[in-house]
DNA sequence: GTGGTCTAGACCACG
DNA sequence: GTGGTCTAGACCACG
């Protein structure tokens, strides 16, 4: 739907993980707008087939984390954005994340002109999904 | 301590998988050499302060992986180096790993250019760090 | 039953591992079939009159080899068939198993022609009472 | 030396299962003959640079099965060649053994001549390395 | 001494 | 309900 979300029921990433990272990077690549509001529970849960307690608990952990914000009788929202990191956080993370890459890579005999191939293609597949305008849903900040 | 693994047991990641990636790691920088020696399982459950079932198991799933290799009442080695899987599984596996950098990444507000620098640097640190294949490291017989 | 696995204790094949060959046999032969659900861990070892971590043990083992696929809080189910190890892999144990046959065979003393014979009846034998793949065997969902 | 057995010390079959199998195979392929004598336990330990508790235990099972005899004081001879199995027992160890083969190679995805093939490479190997004269007895990895 | 198998039972994650 | 991880401890096979 607008939200474009979609789950791979076989995959071995839980169903709630799923969600979260998706709603996530439409939040990161400003698929979702800060203000938007999200499908309530029931609906989402009815178009993806899945548990509502599923799509609770990935709602739930947004909120913990601050990227979603519940208003109570009238839904779910983004919330505005706000950098959780410090900067060299940030760095450390993305360091460590490639490094278990490349670990990966390298014991799978890959080199790294292929690595780099398959980042550039796995990240323009991510970004694909994401569609540049988000045109309507808003409801004003307070 | 030779081996220098060491582990966070508040870690989300199970203690079972970090032994797995750092053997994985040590296999792939050459800290481990073809042929060399794991310390016994029980040794290496006191040294970590864990039960000897949770080492065994990451042992197995190492050797099952054509990574190490058993020699029955003899020990645990690190066995020669073969391609175990089917060109379409590495790649499977390497998306897989790429993908994660790619959400962590985003998440975090990077874009392509950034982790893509990241990614050339790291790989070029873990080669320079990497052990060259010593020529015979054999089992020396007690 | 209706997977119609048996184990017998006091053979000298684990348990764990009459569980995984009985299971390939009926991925193999068909009468398991691809997104079929296996029966639930403790349930079968009920059945089996085993301890649930040895059924655990052979469904983790299958699930690395990518004959099996645990959809998490849901099941394990029979996967996608795909071409997990390479070609010099695929060879390695299918000259090991071979070699089994040849090493029983001679010890039998069975000459060359004999087991050809067996293996050419055996093969079609099997093939015979292969269930052909069903177009669509899907997960219900409840 | 004389016997031609070989060890393979990174093999996951044990070592004194692996002595068993050359030997059986030396007796049934008519290398070594009825009441010919074999090598003293730590002669052949020390040729083997193995554990003679390893080659003990292996002559100790080949003289329960009846394959070999011991004589006290002068040694361990090969034994009169008696047939244990019934014509039966035997067809249905083979038929078993077949089985076990066709399953893995059907998992593997080989078709009928492959393994037919394997098969035949397989068992020359074997019959090969029954040459009526060995003239050393190595250790060496491949 | 080495690793491999199995049991019994706890506790957690997911849906 | 489902599977996944970990502990504690027994017993066995191999060298």
């Amino acid at each position: 739907m607008s939200l474009g979300i979609s789950i791979a029921p076989a995959s071995d990433i839980p169903i709630f993980r799923q969600i979260i990272q998706q709603i996530q990077q439409a939040v990161a690549l400003g698929r979702l707008q800060v203000g938007e509001q999200l499908p309530a529970i029931r609906v989402l849960a009815e178009t993806l087939v899945i548990n509502p307690n599923t799509v609770a608990r990935a709602y739930q952990d947004l909120i913990r984390d601050g990227i979603l914000e519940s208003r109570s009788g009238r839904g779910v929202f983004v919330s505005q954005k706000r950098q959780v990191f410090a900067d060299a956080e940030r760095q450390r993370r993305l360091r460590q994340a490639t490094e278990q890459l490349c670990h990966e890579a390298i014991l799978l005999d890959f080199d790294l002109p292929q690595v780099r191939h398959t980042l550039e293609e796995t990240w323009s597949d991510l970004k694909e999904s994401a569609v540049p305008t988000s045109p309507d849903a808003k409801e004003s900040l307070p």
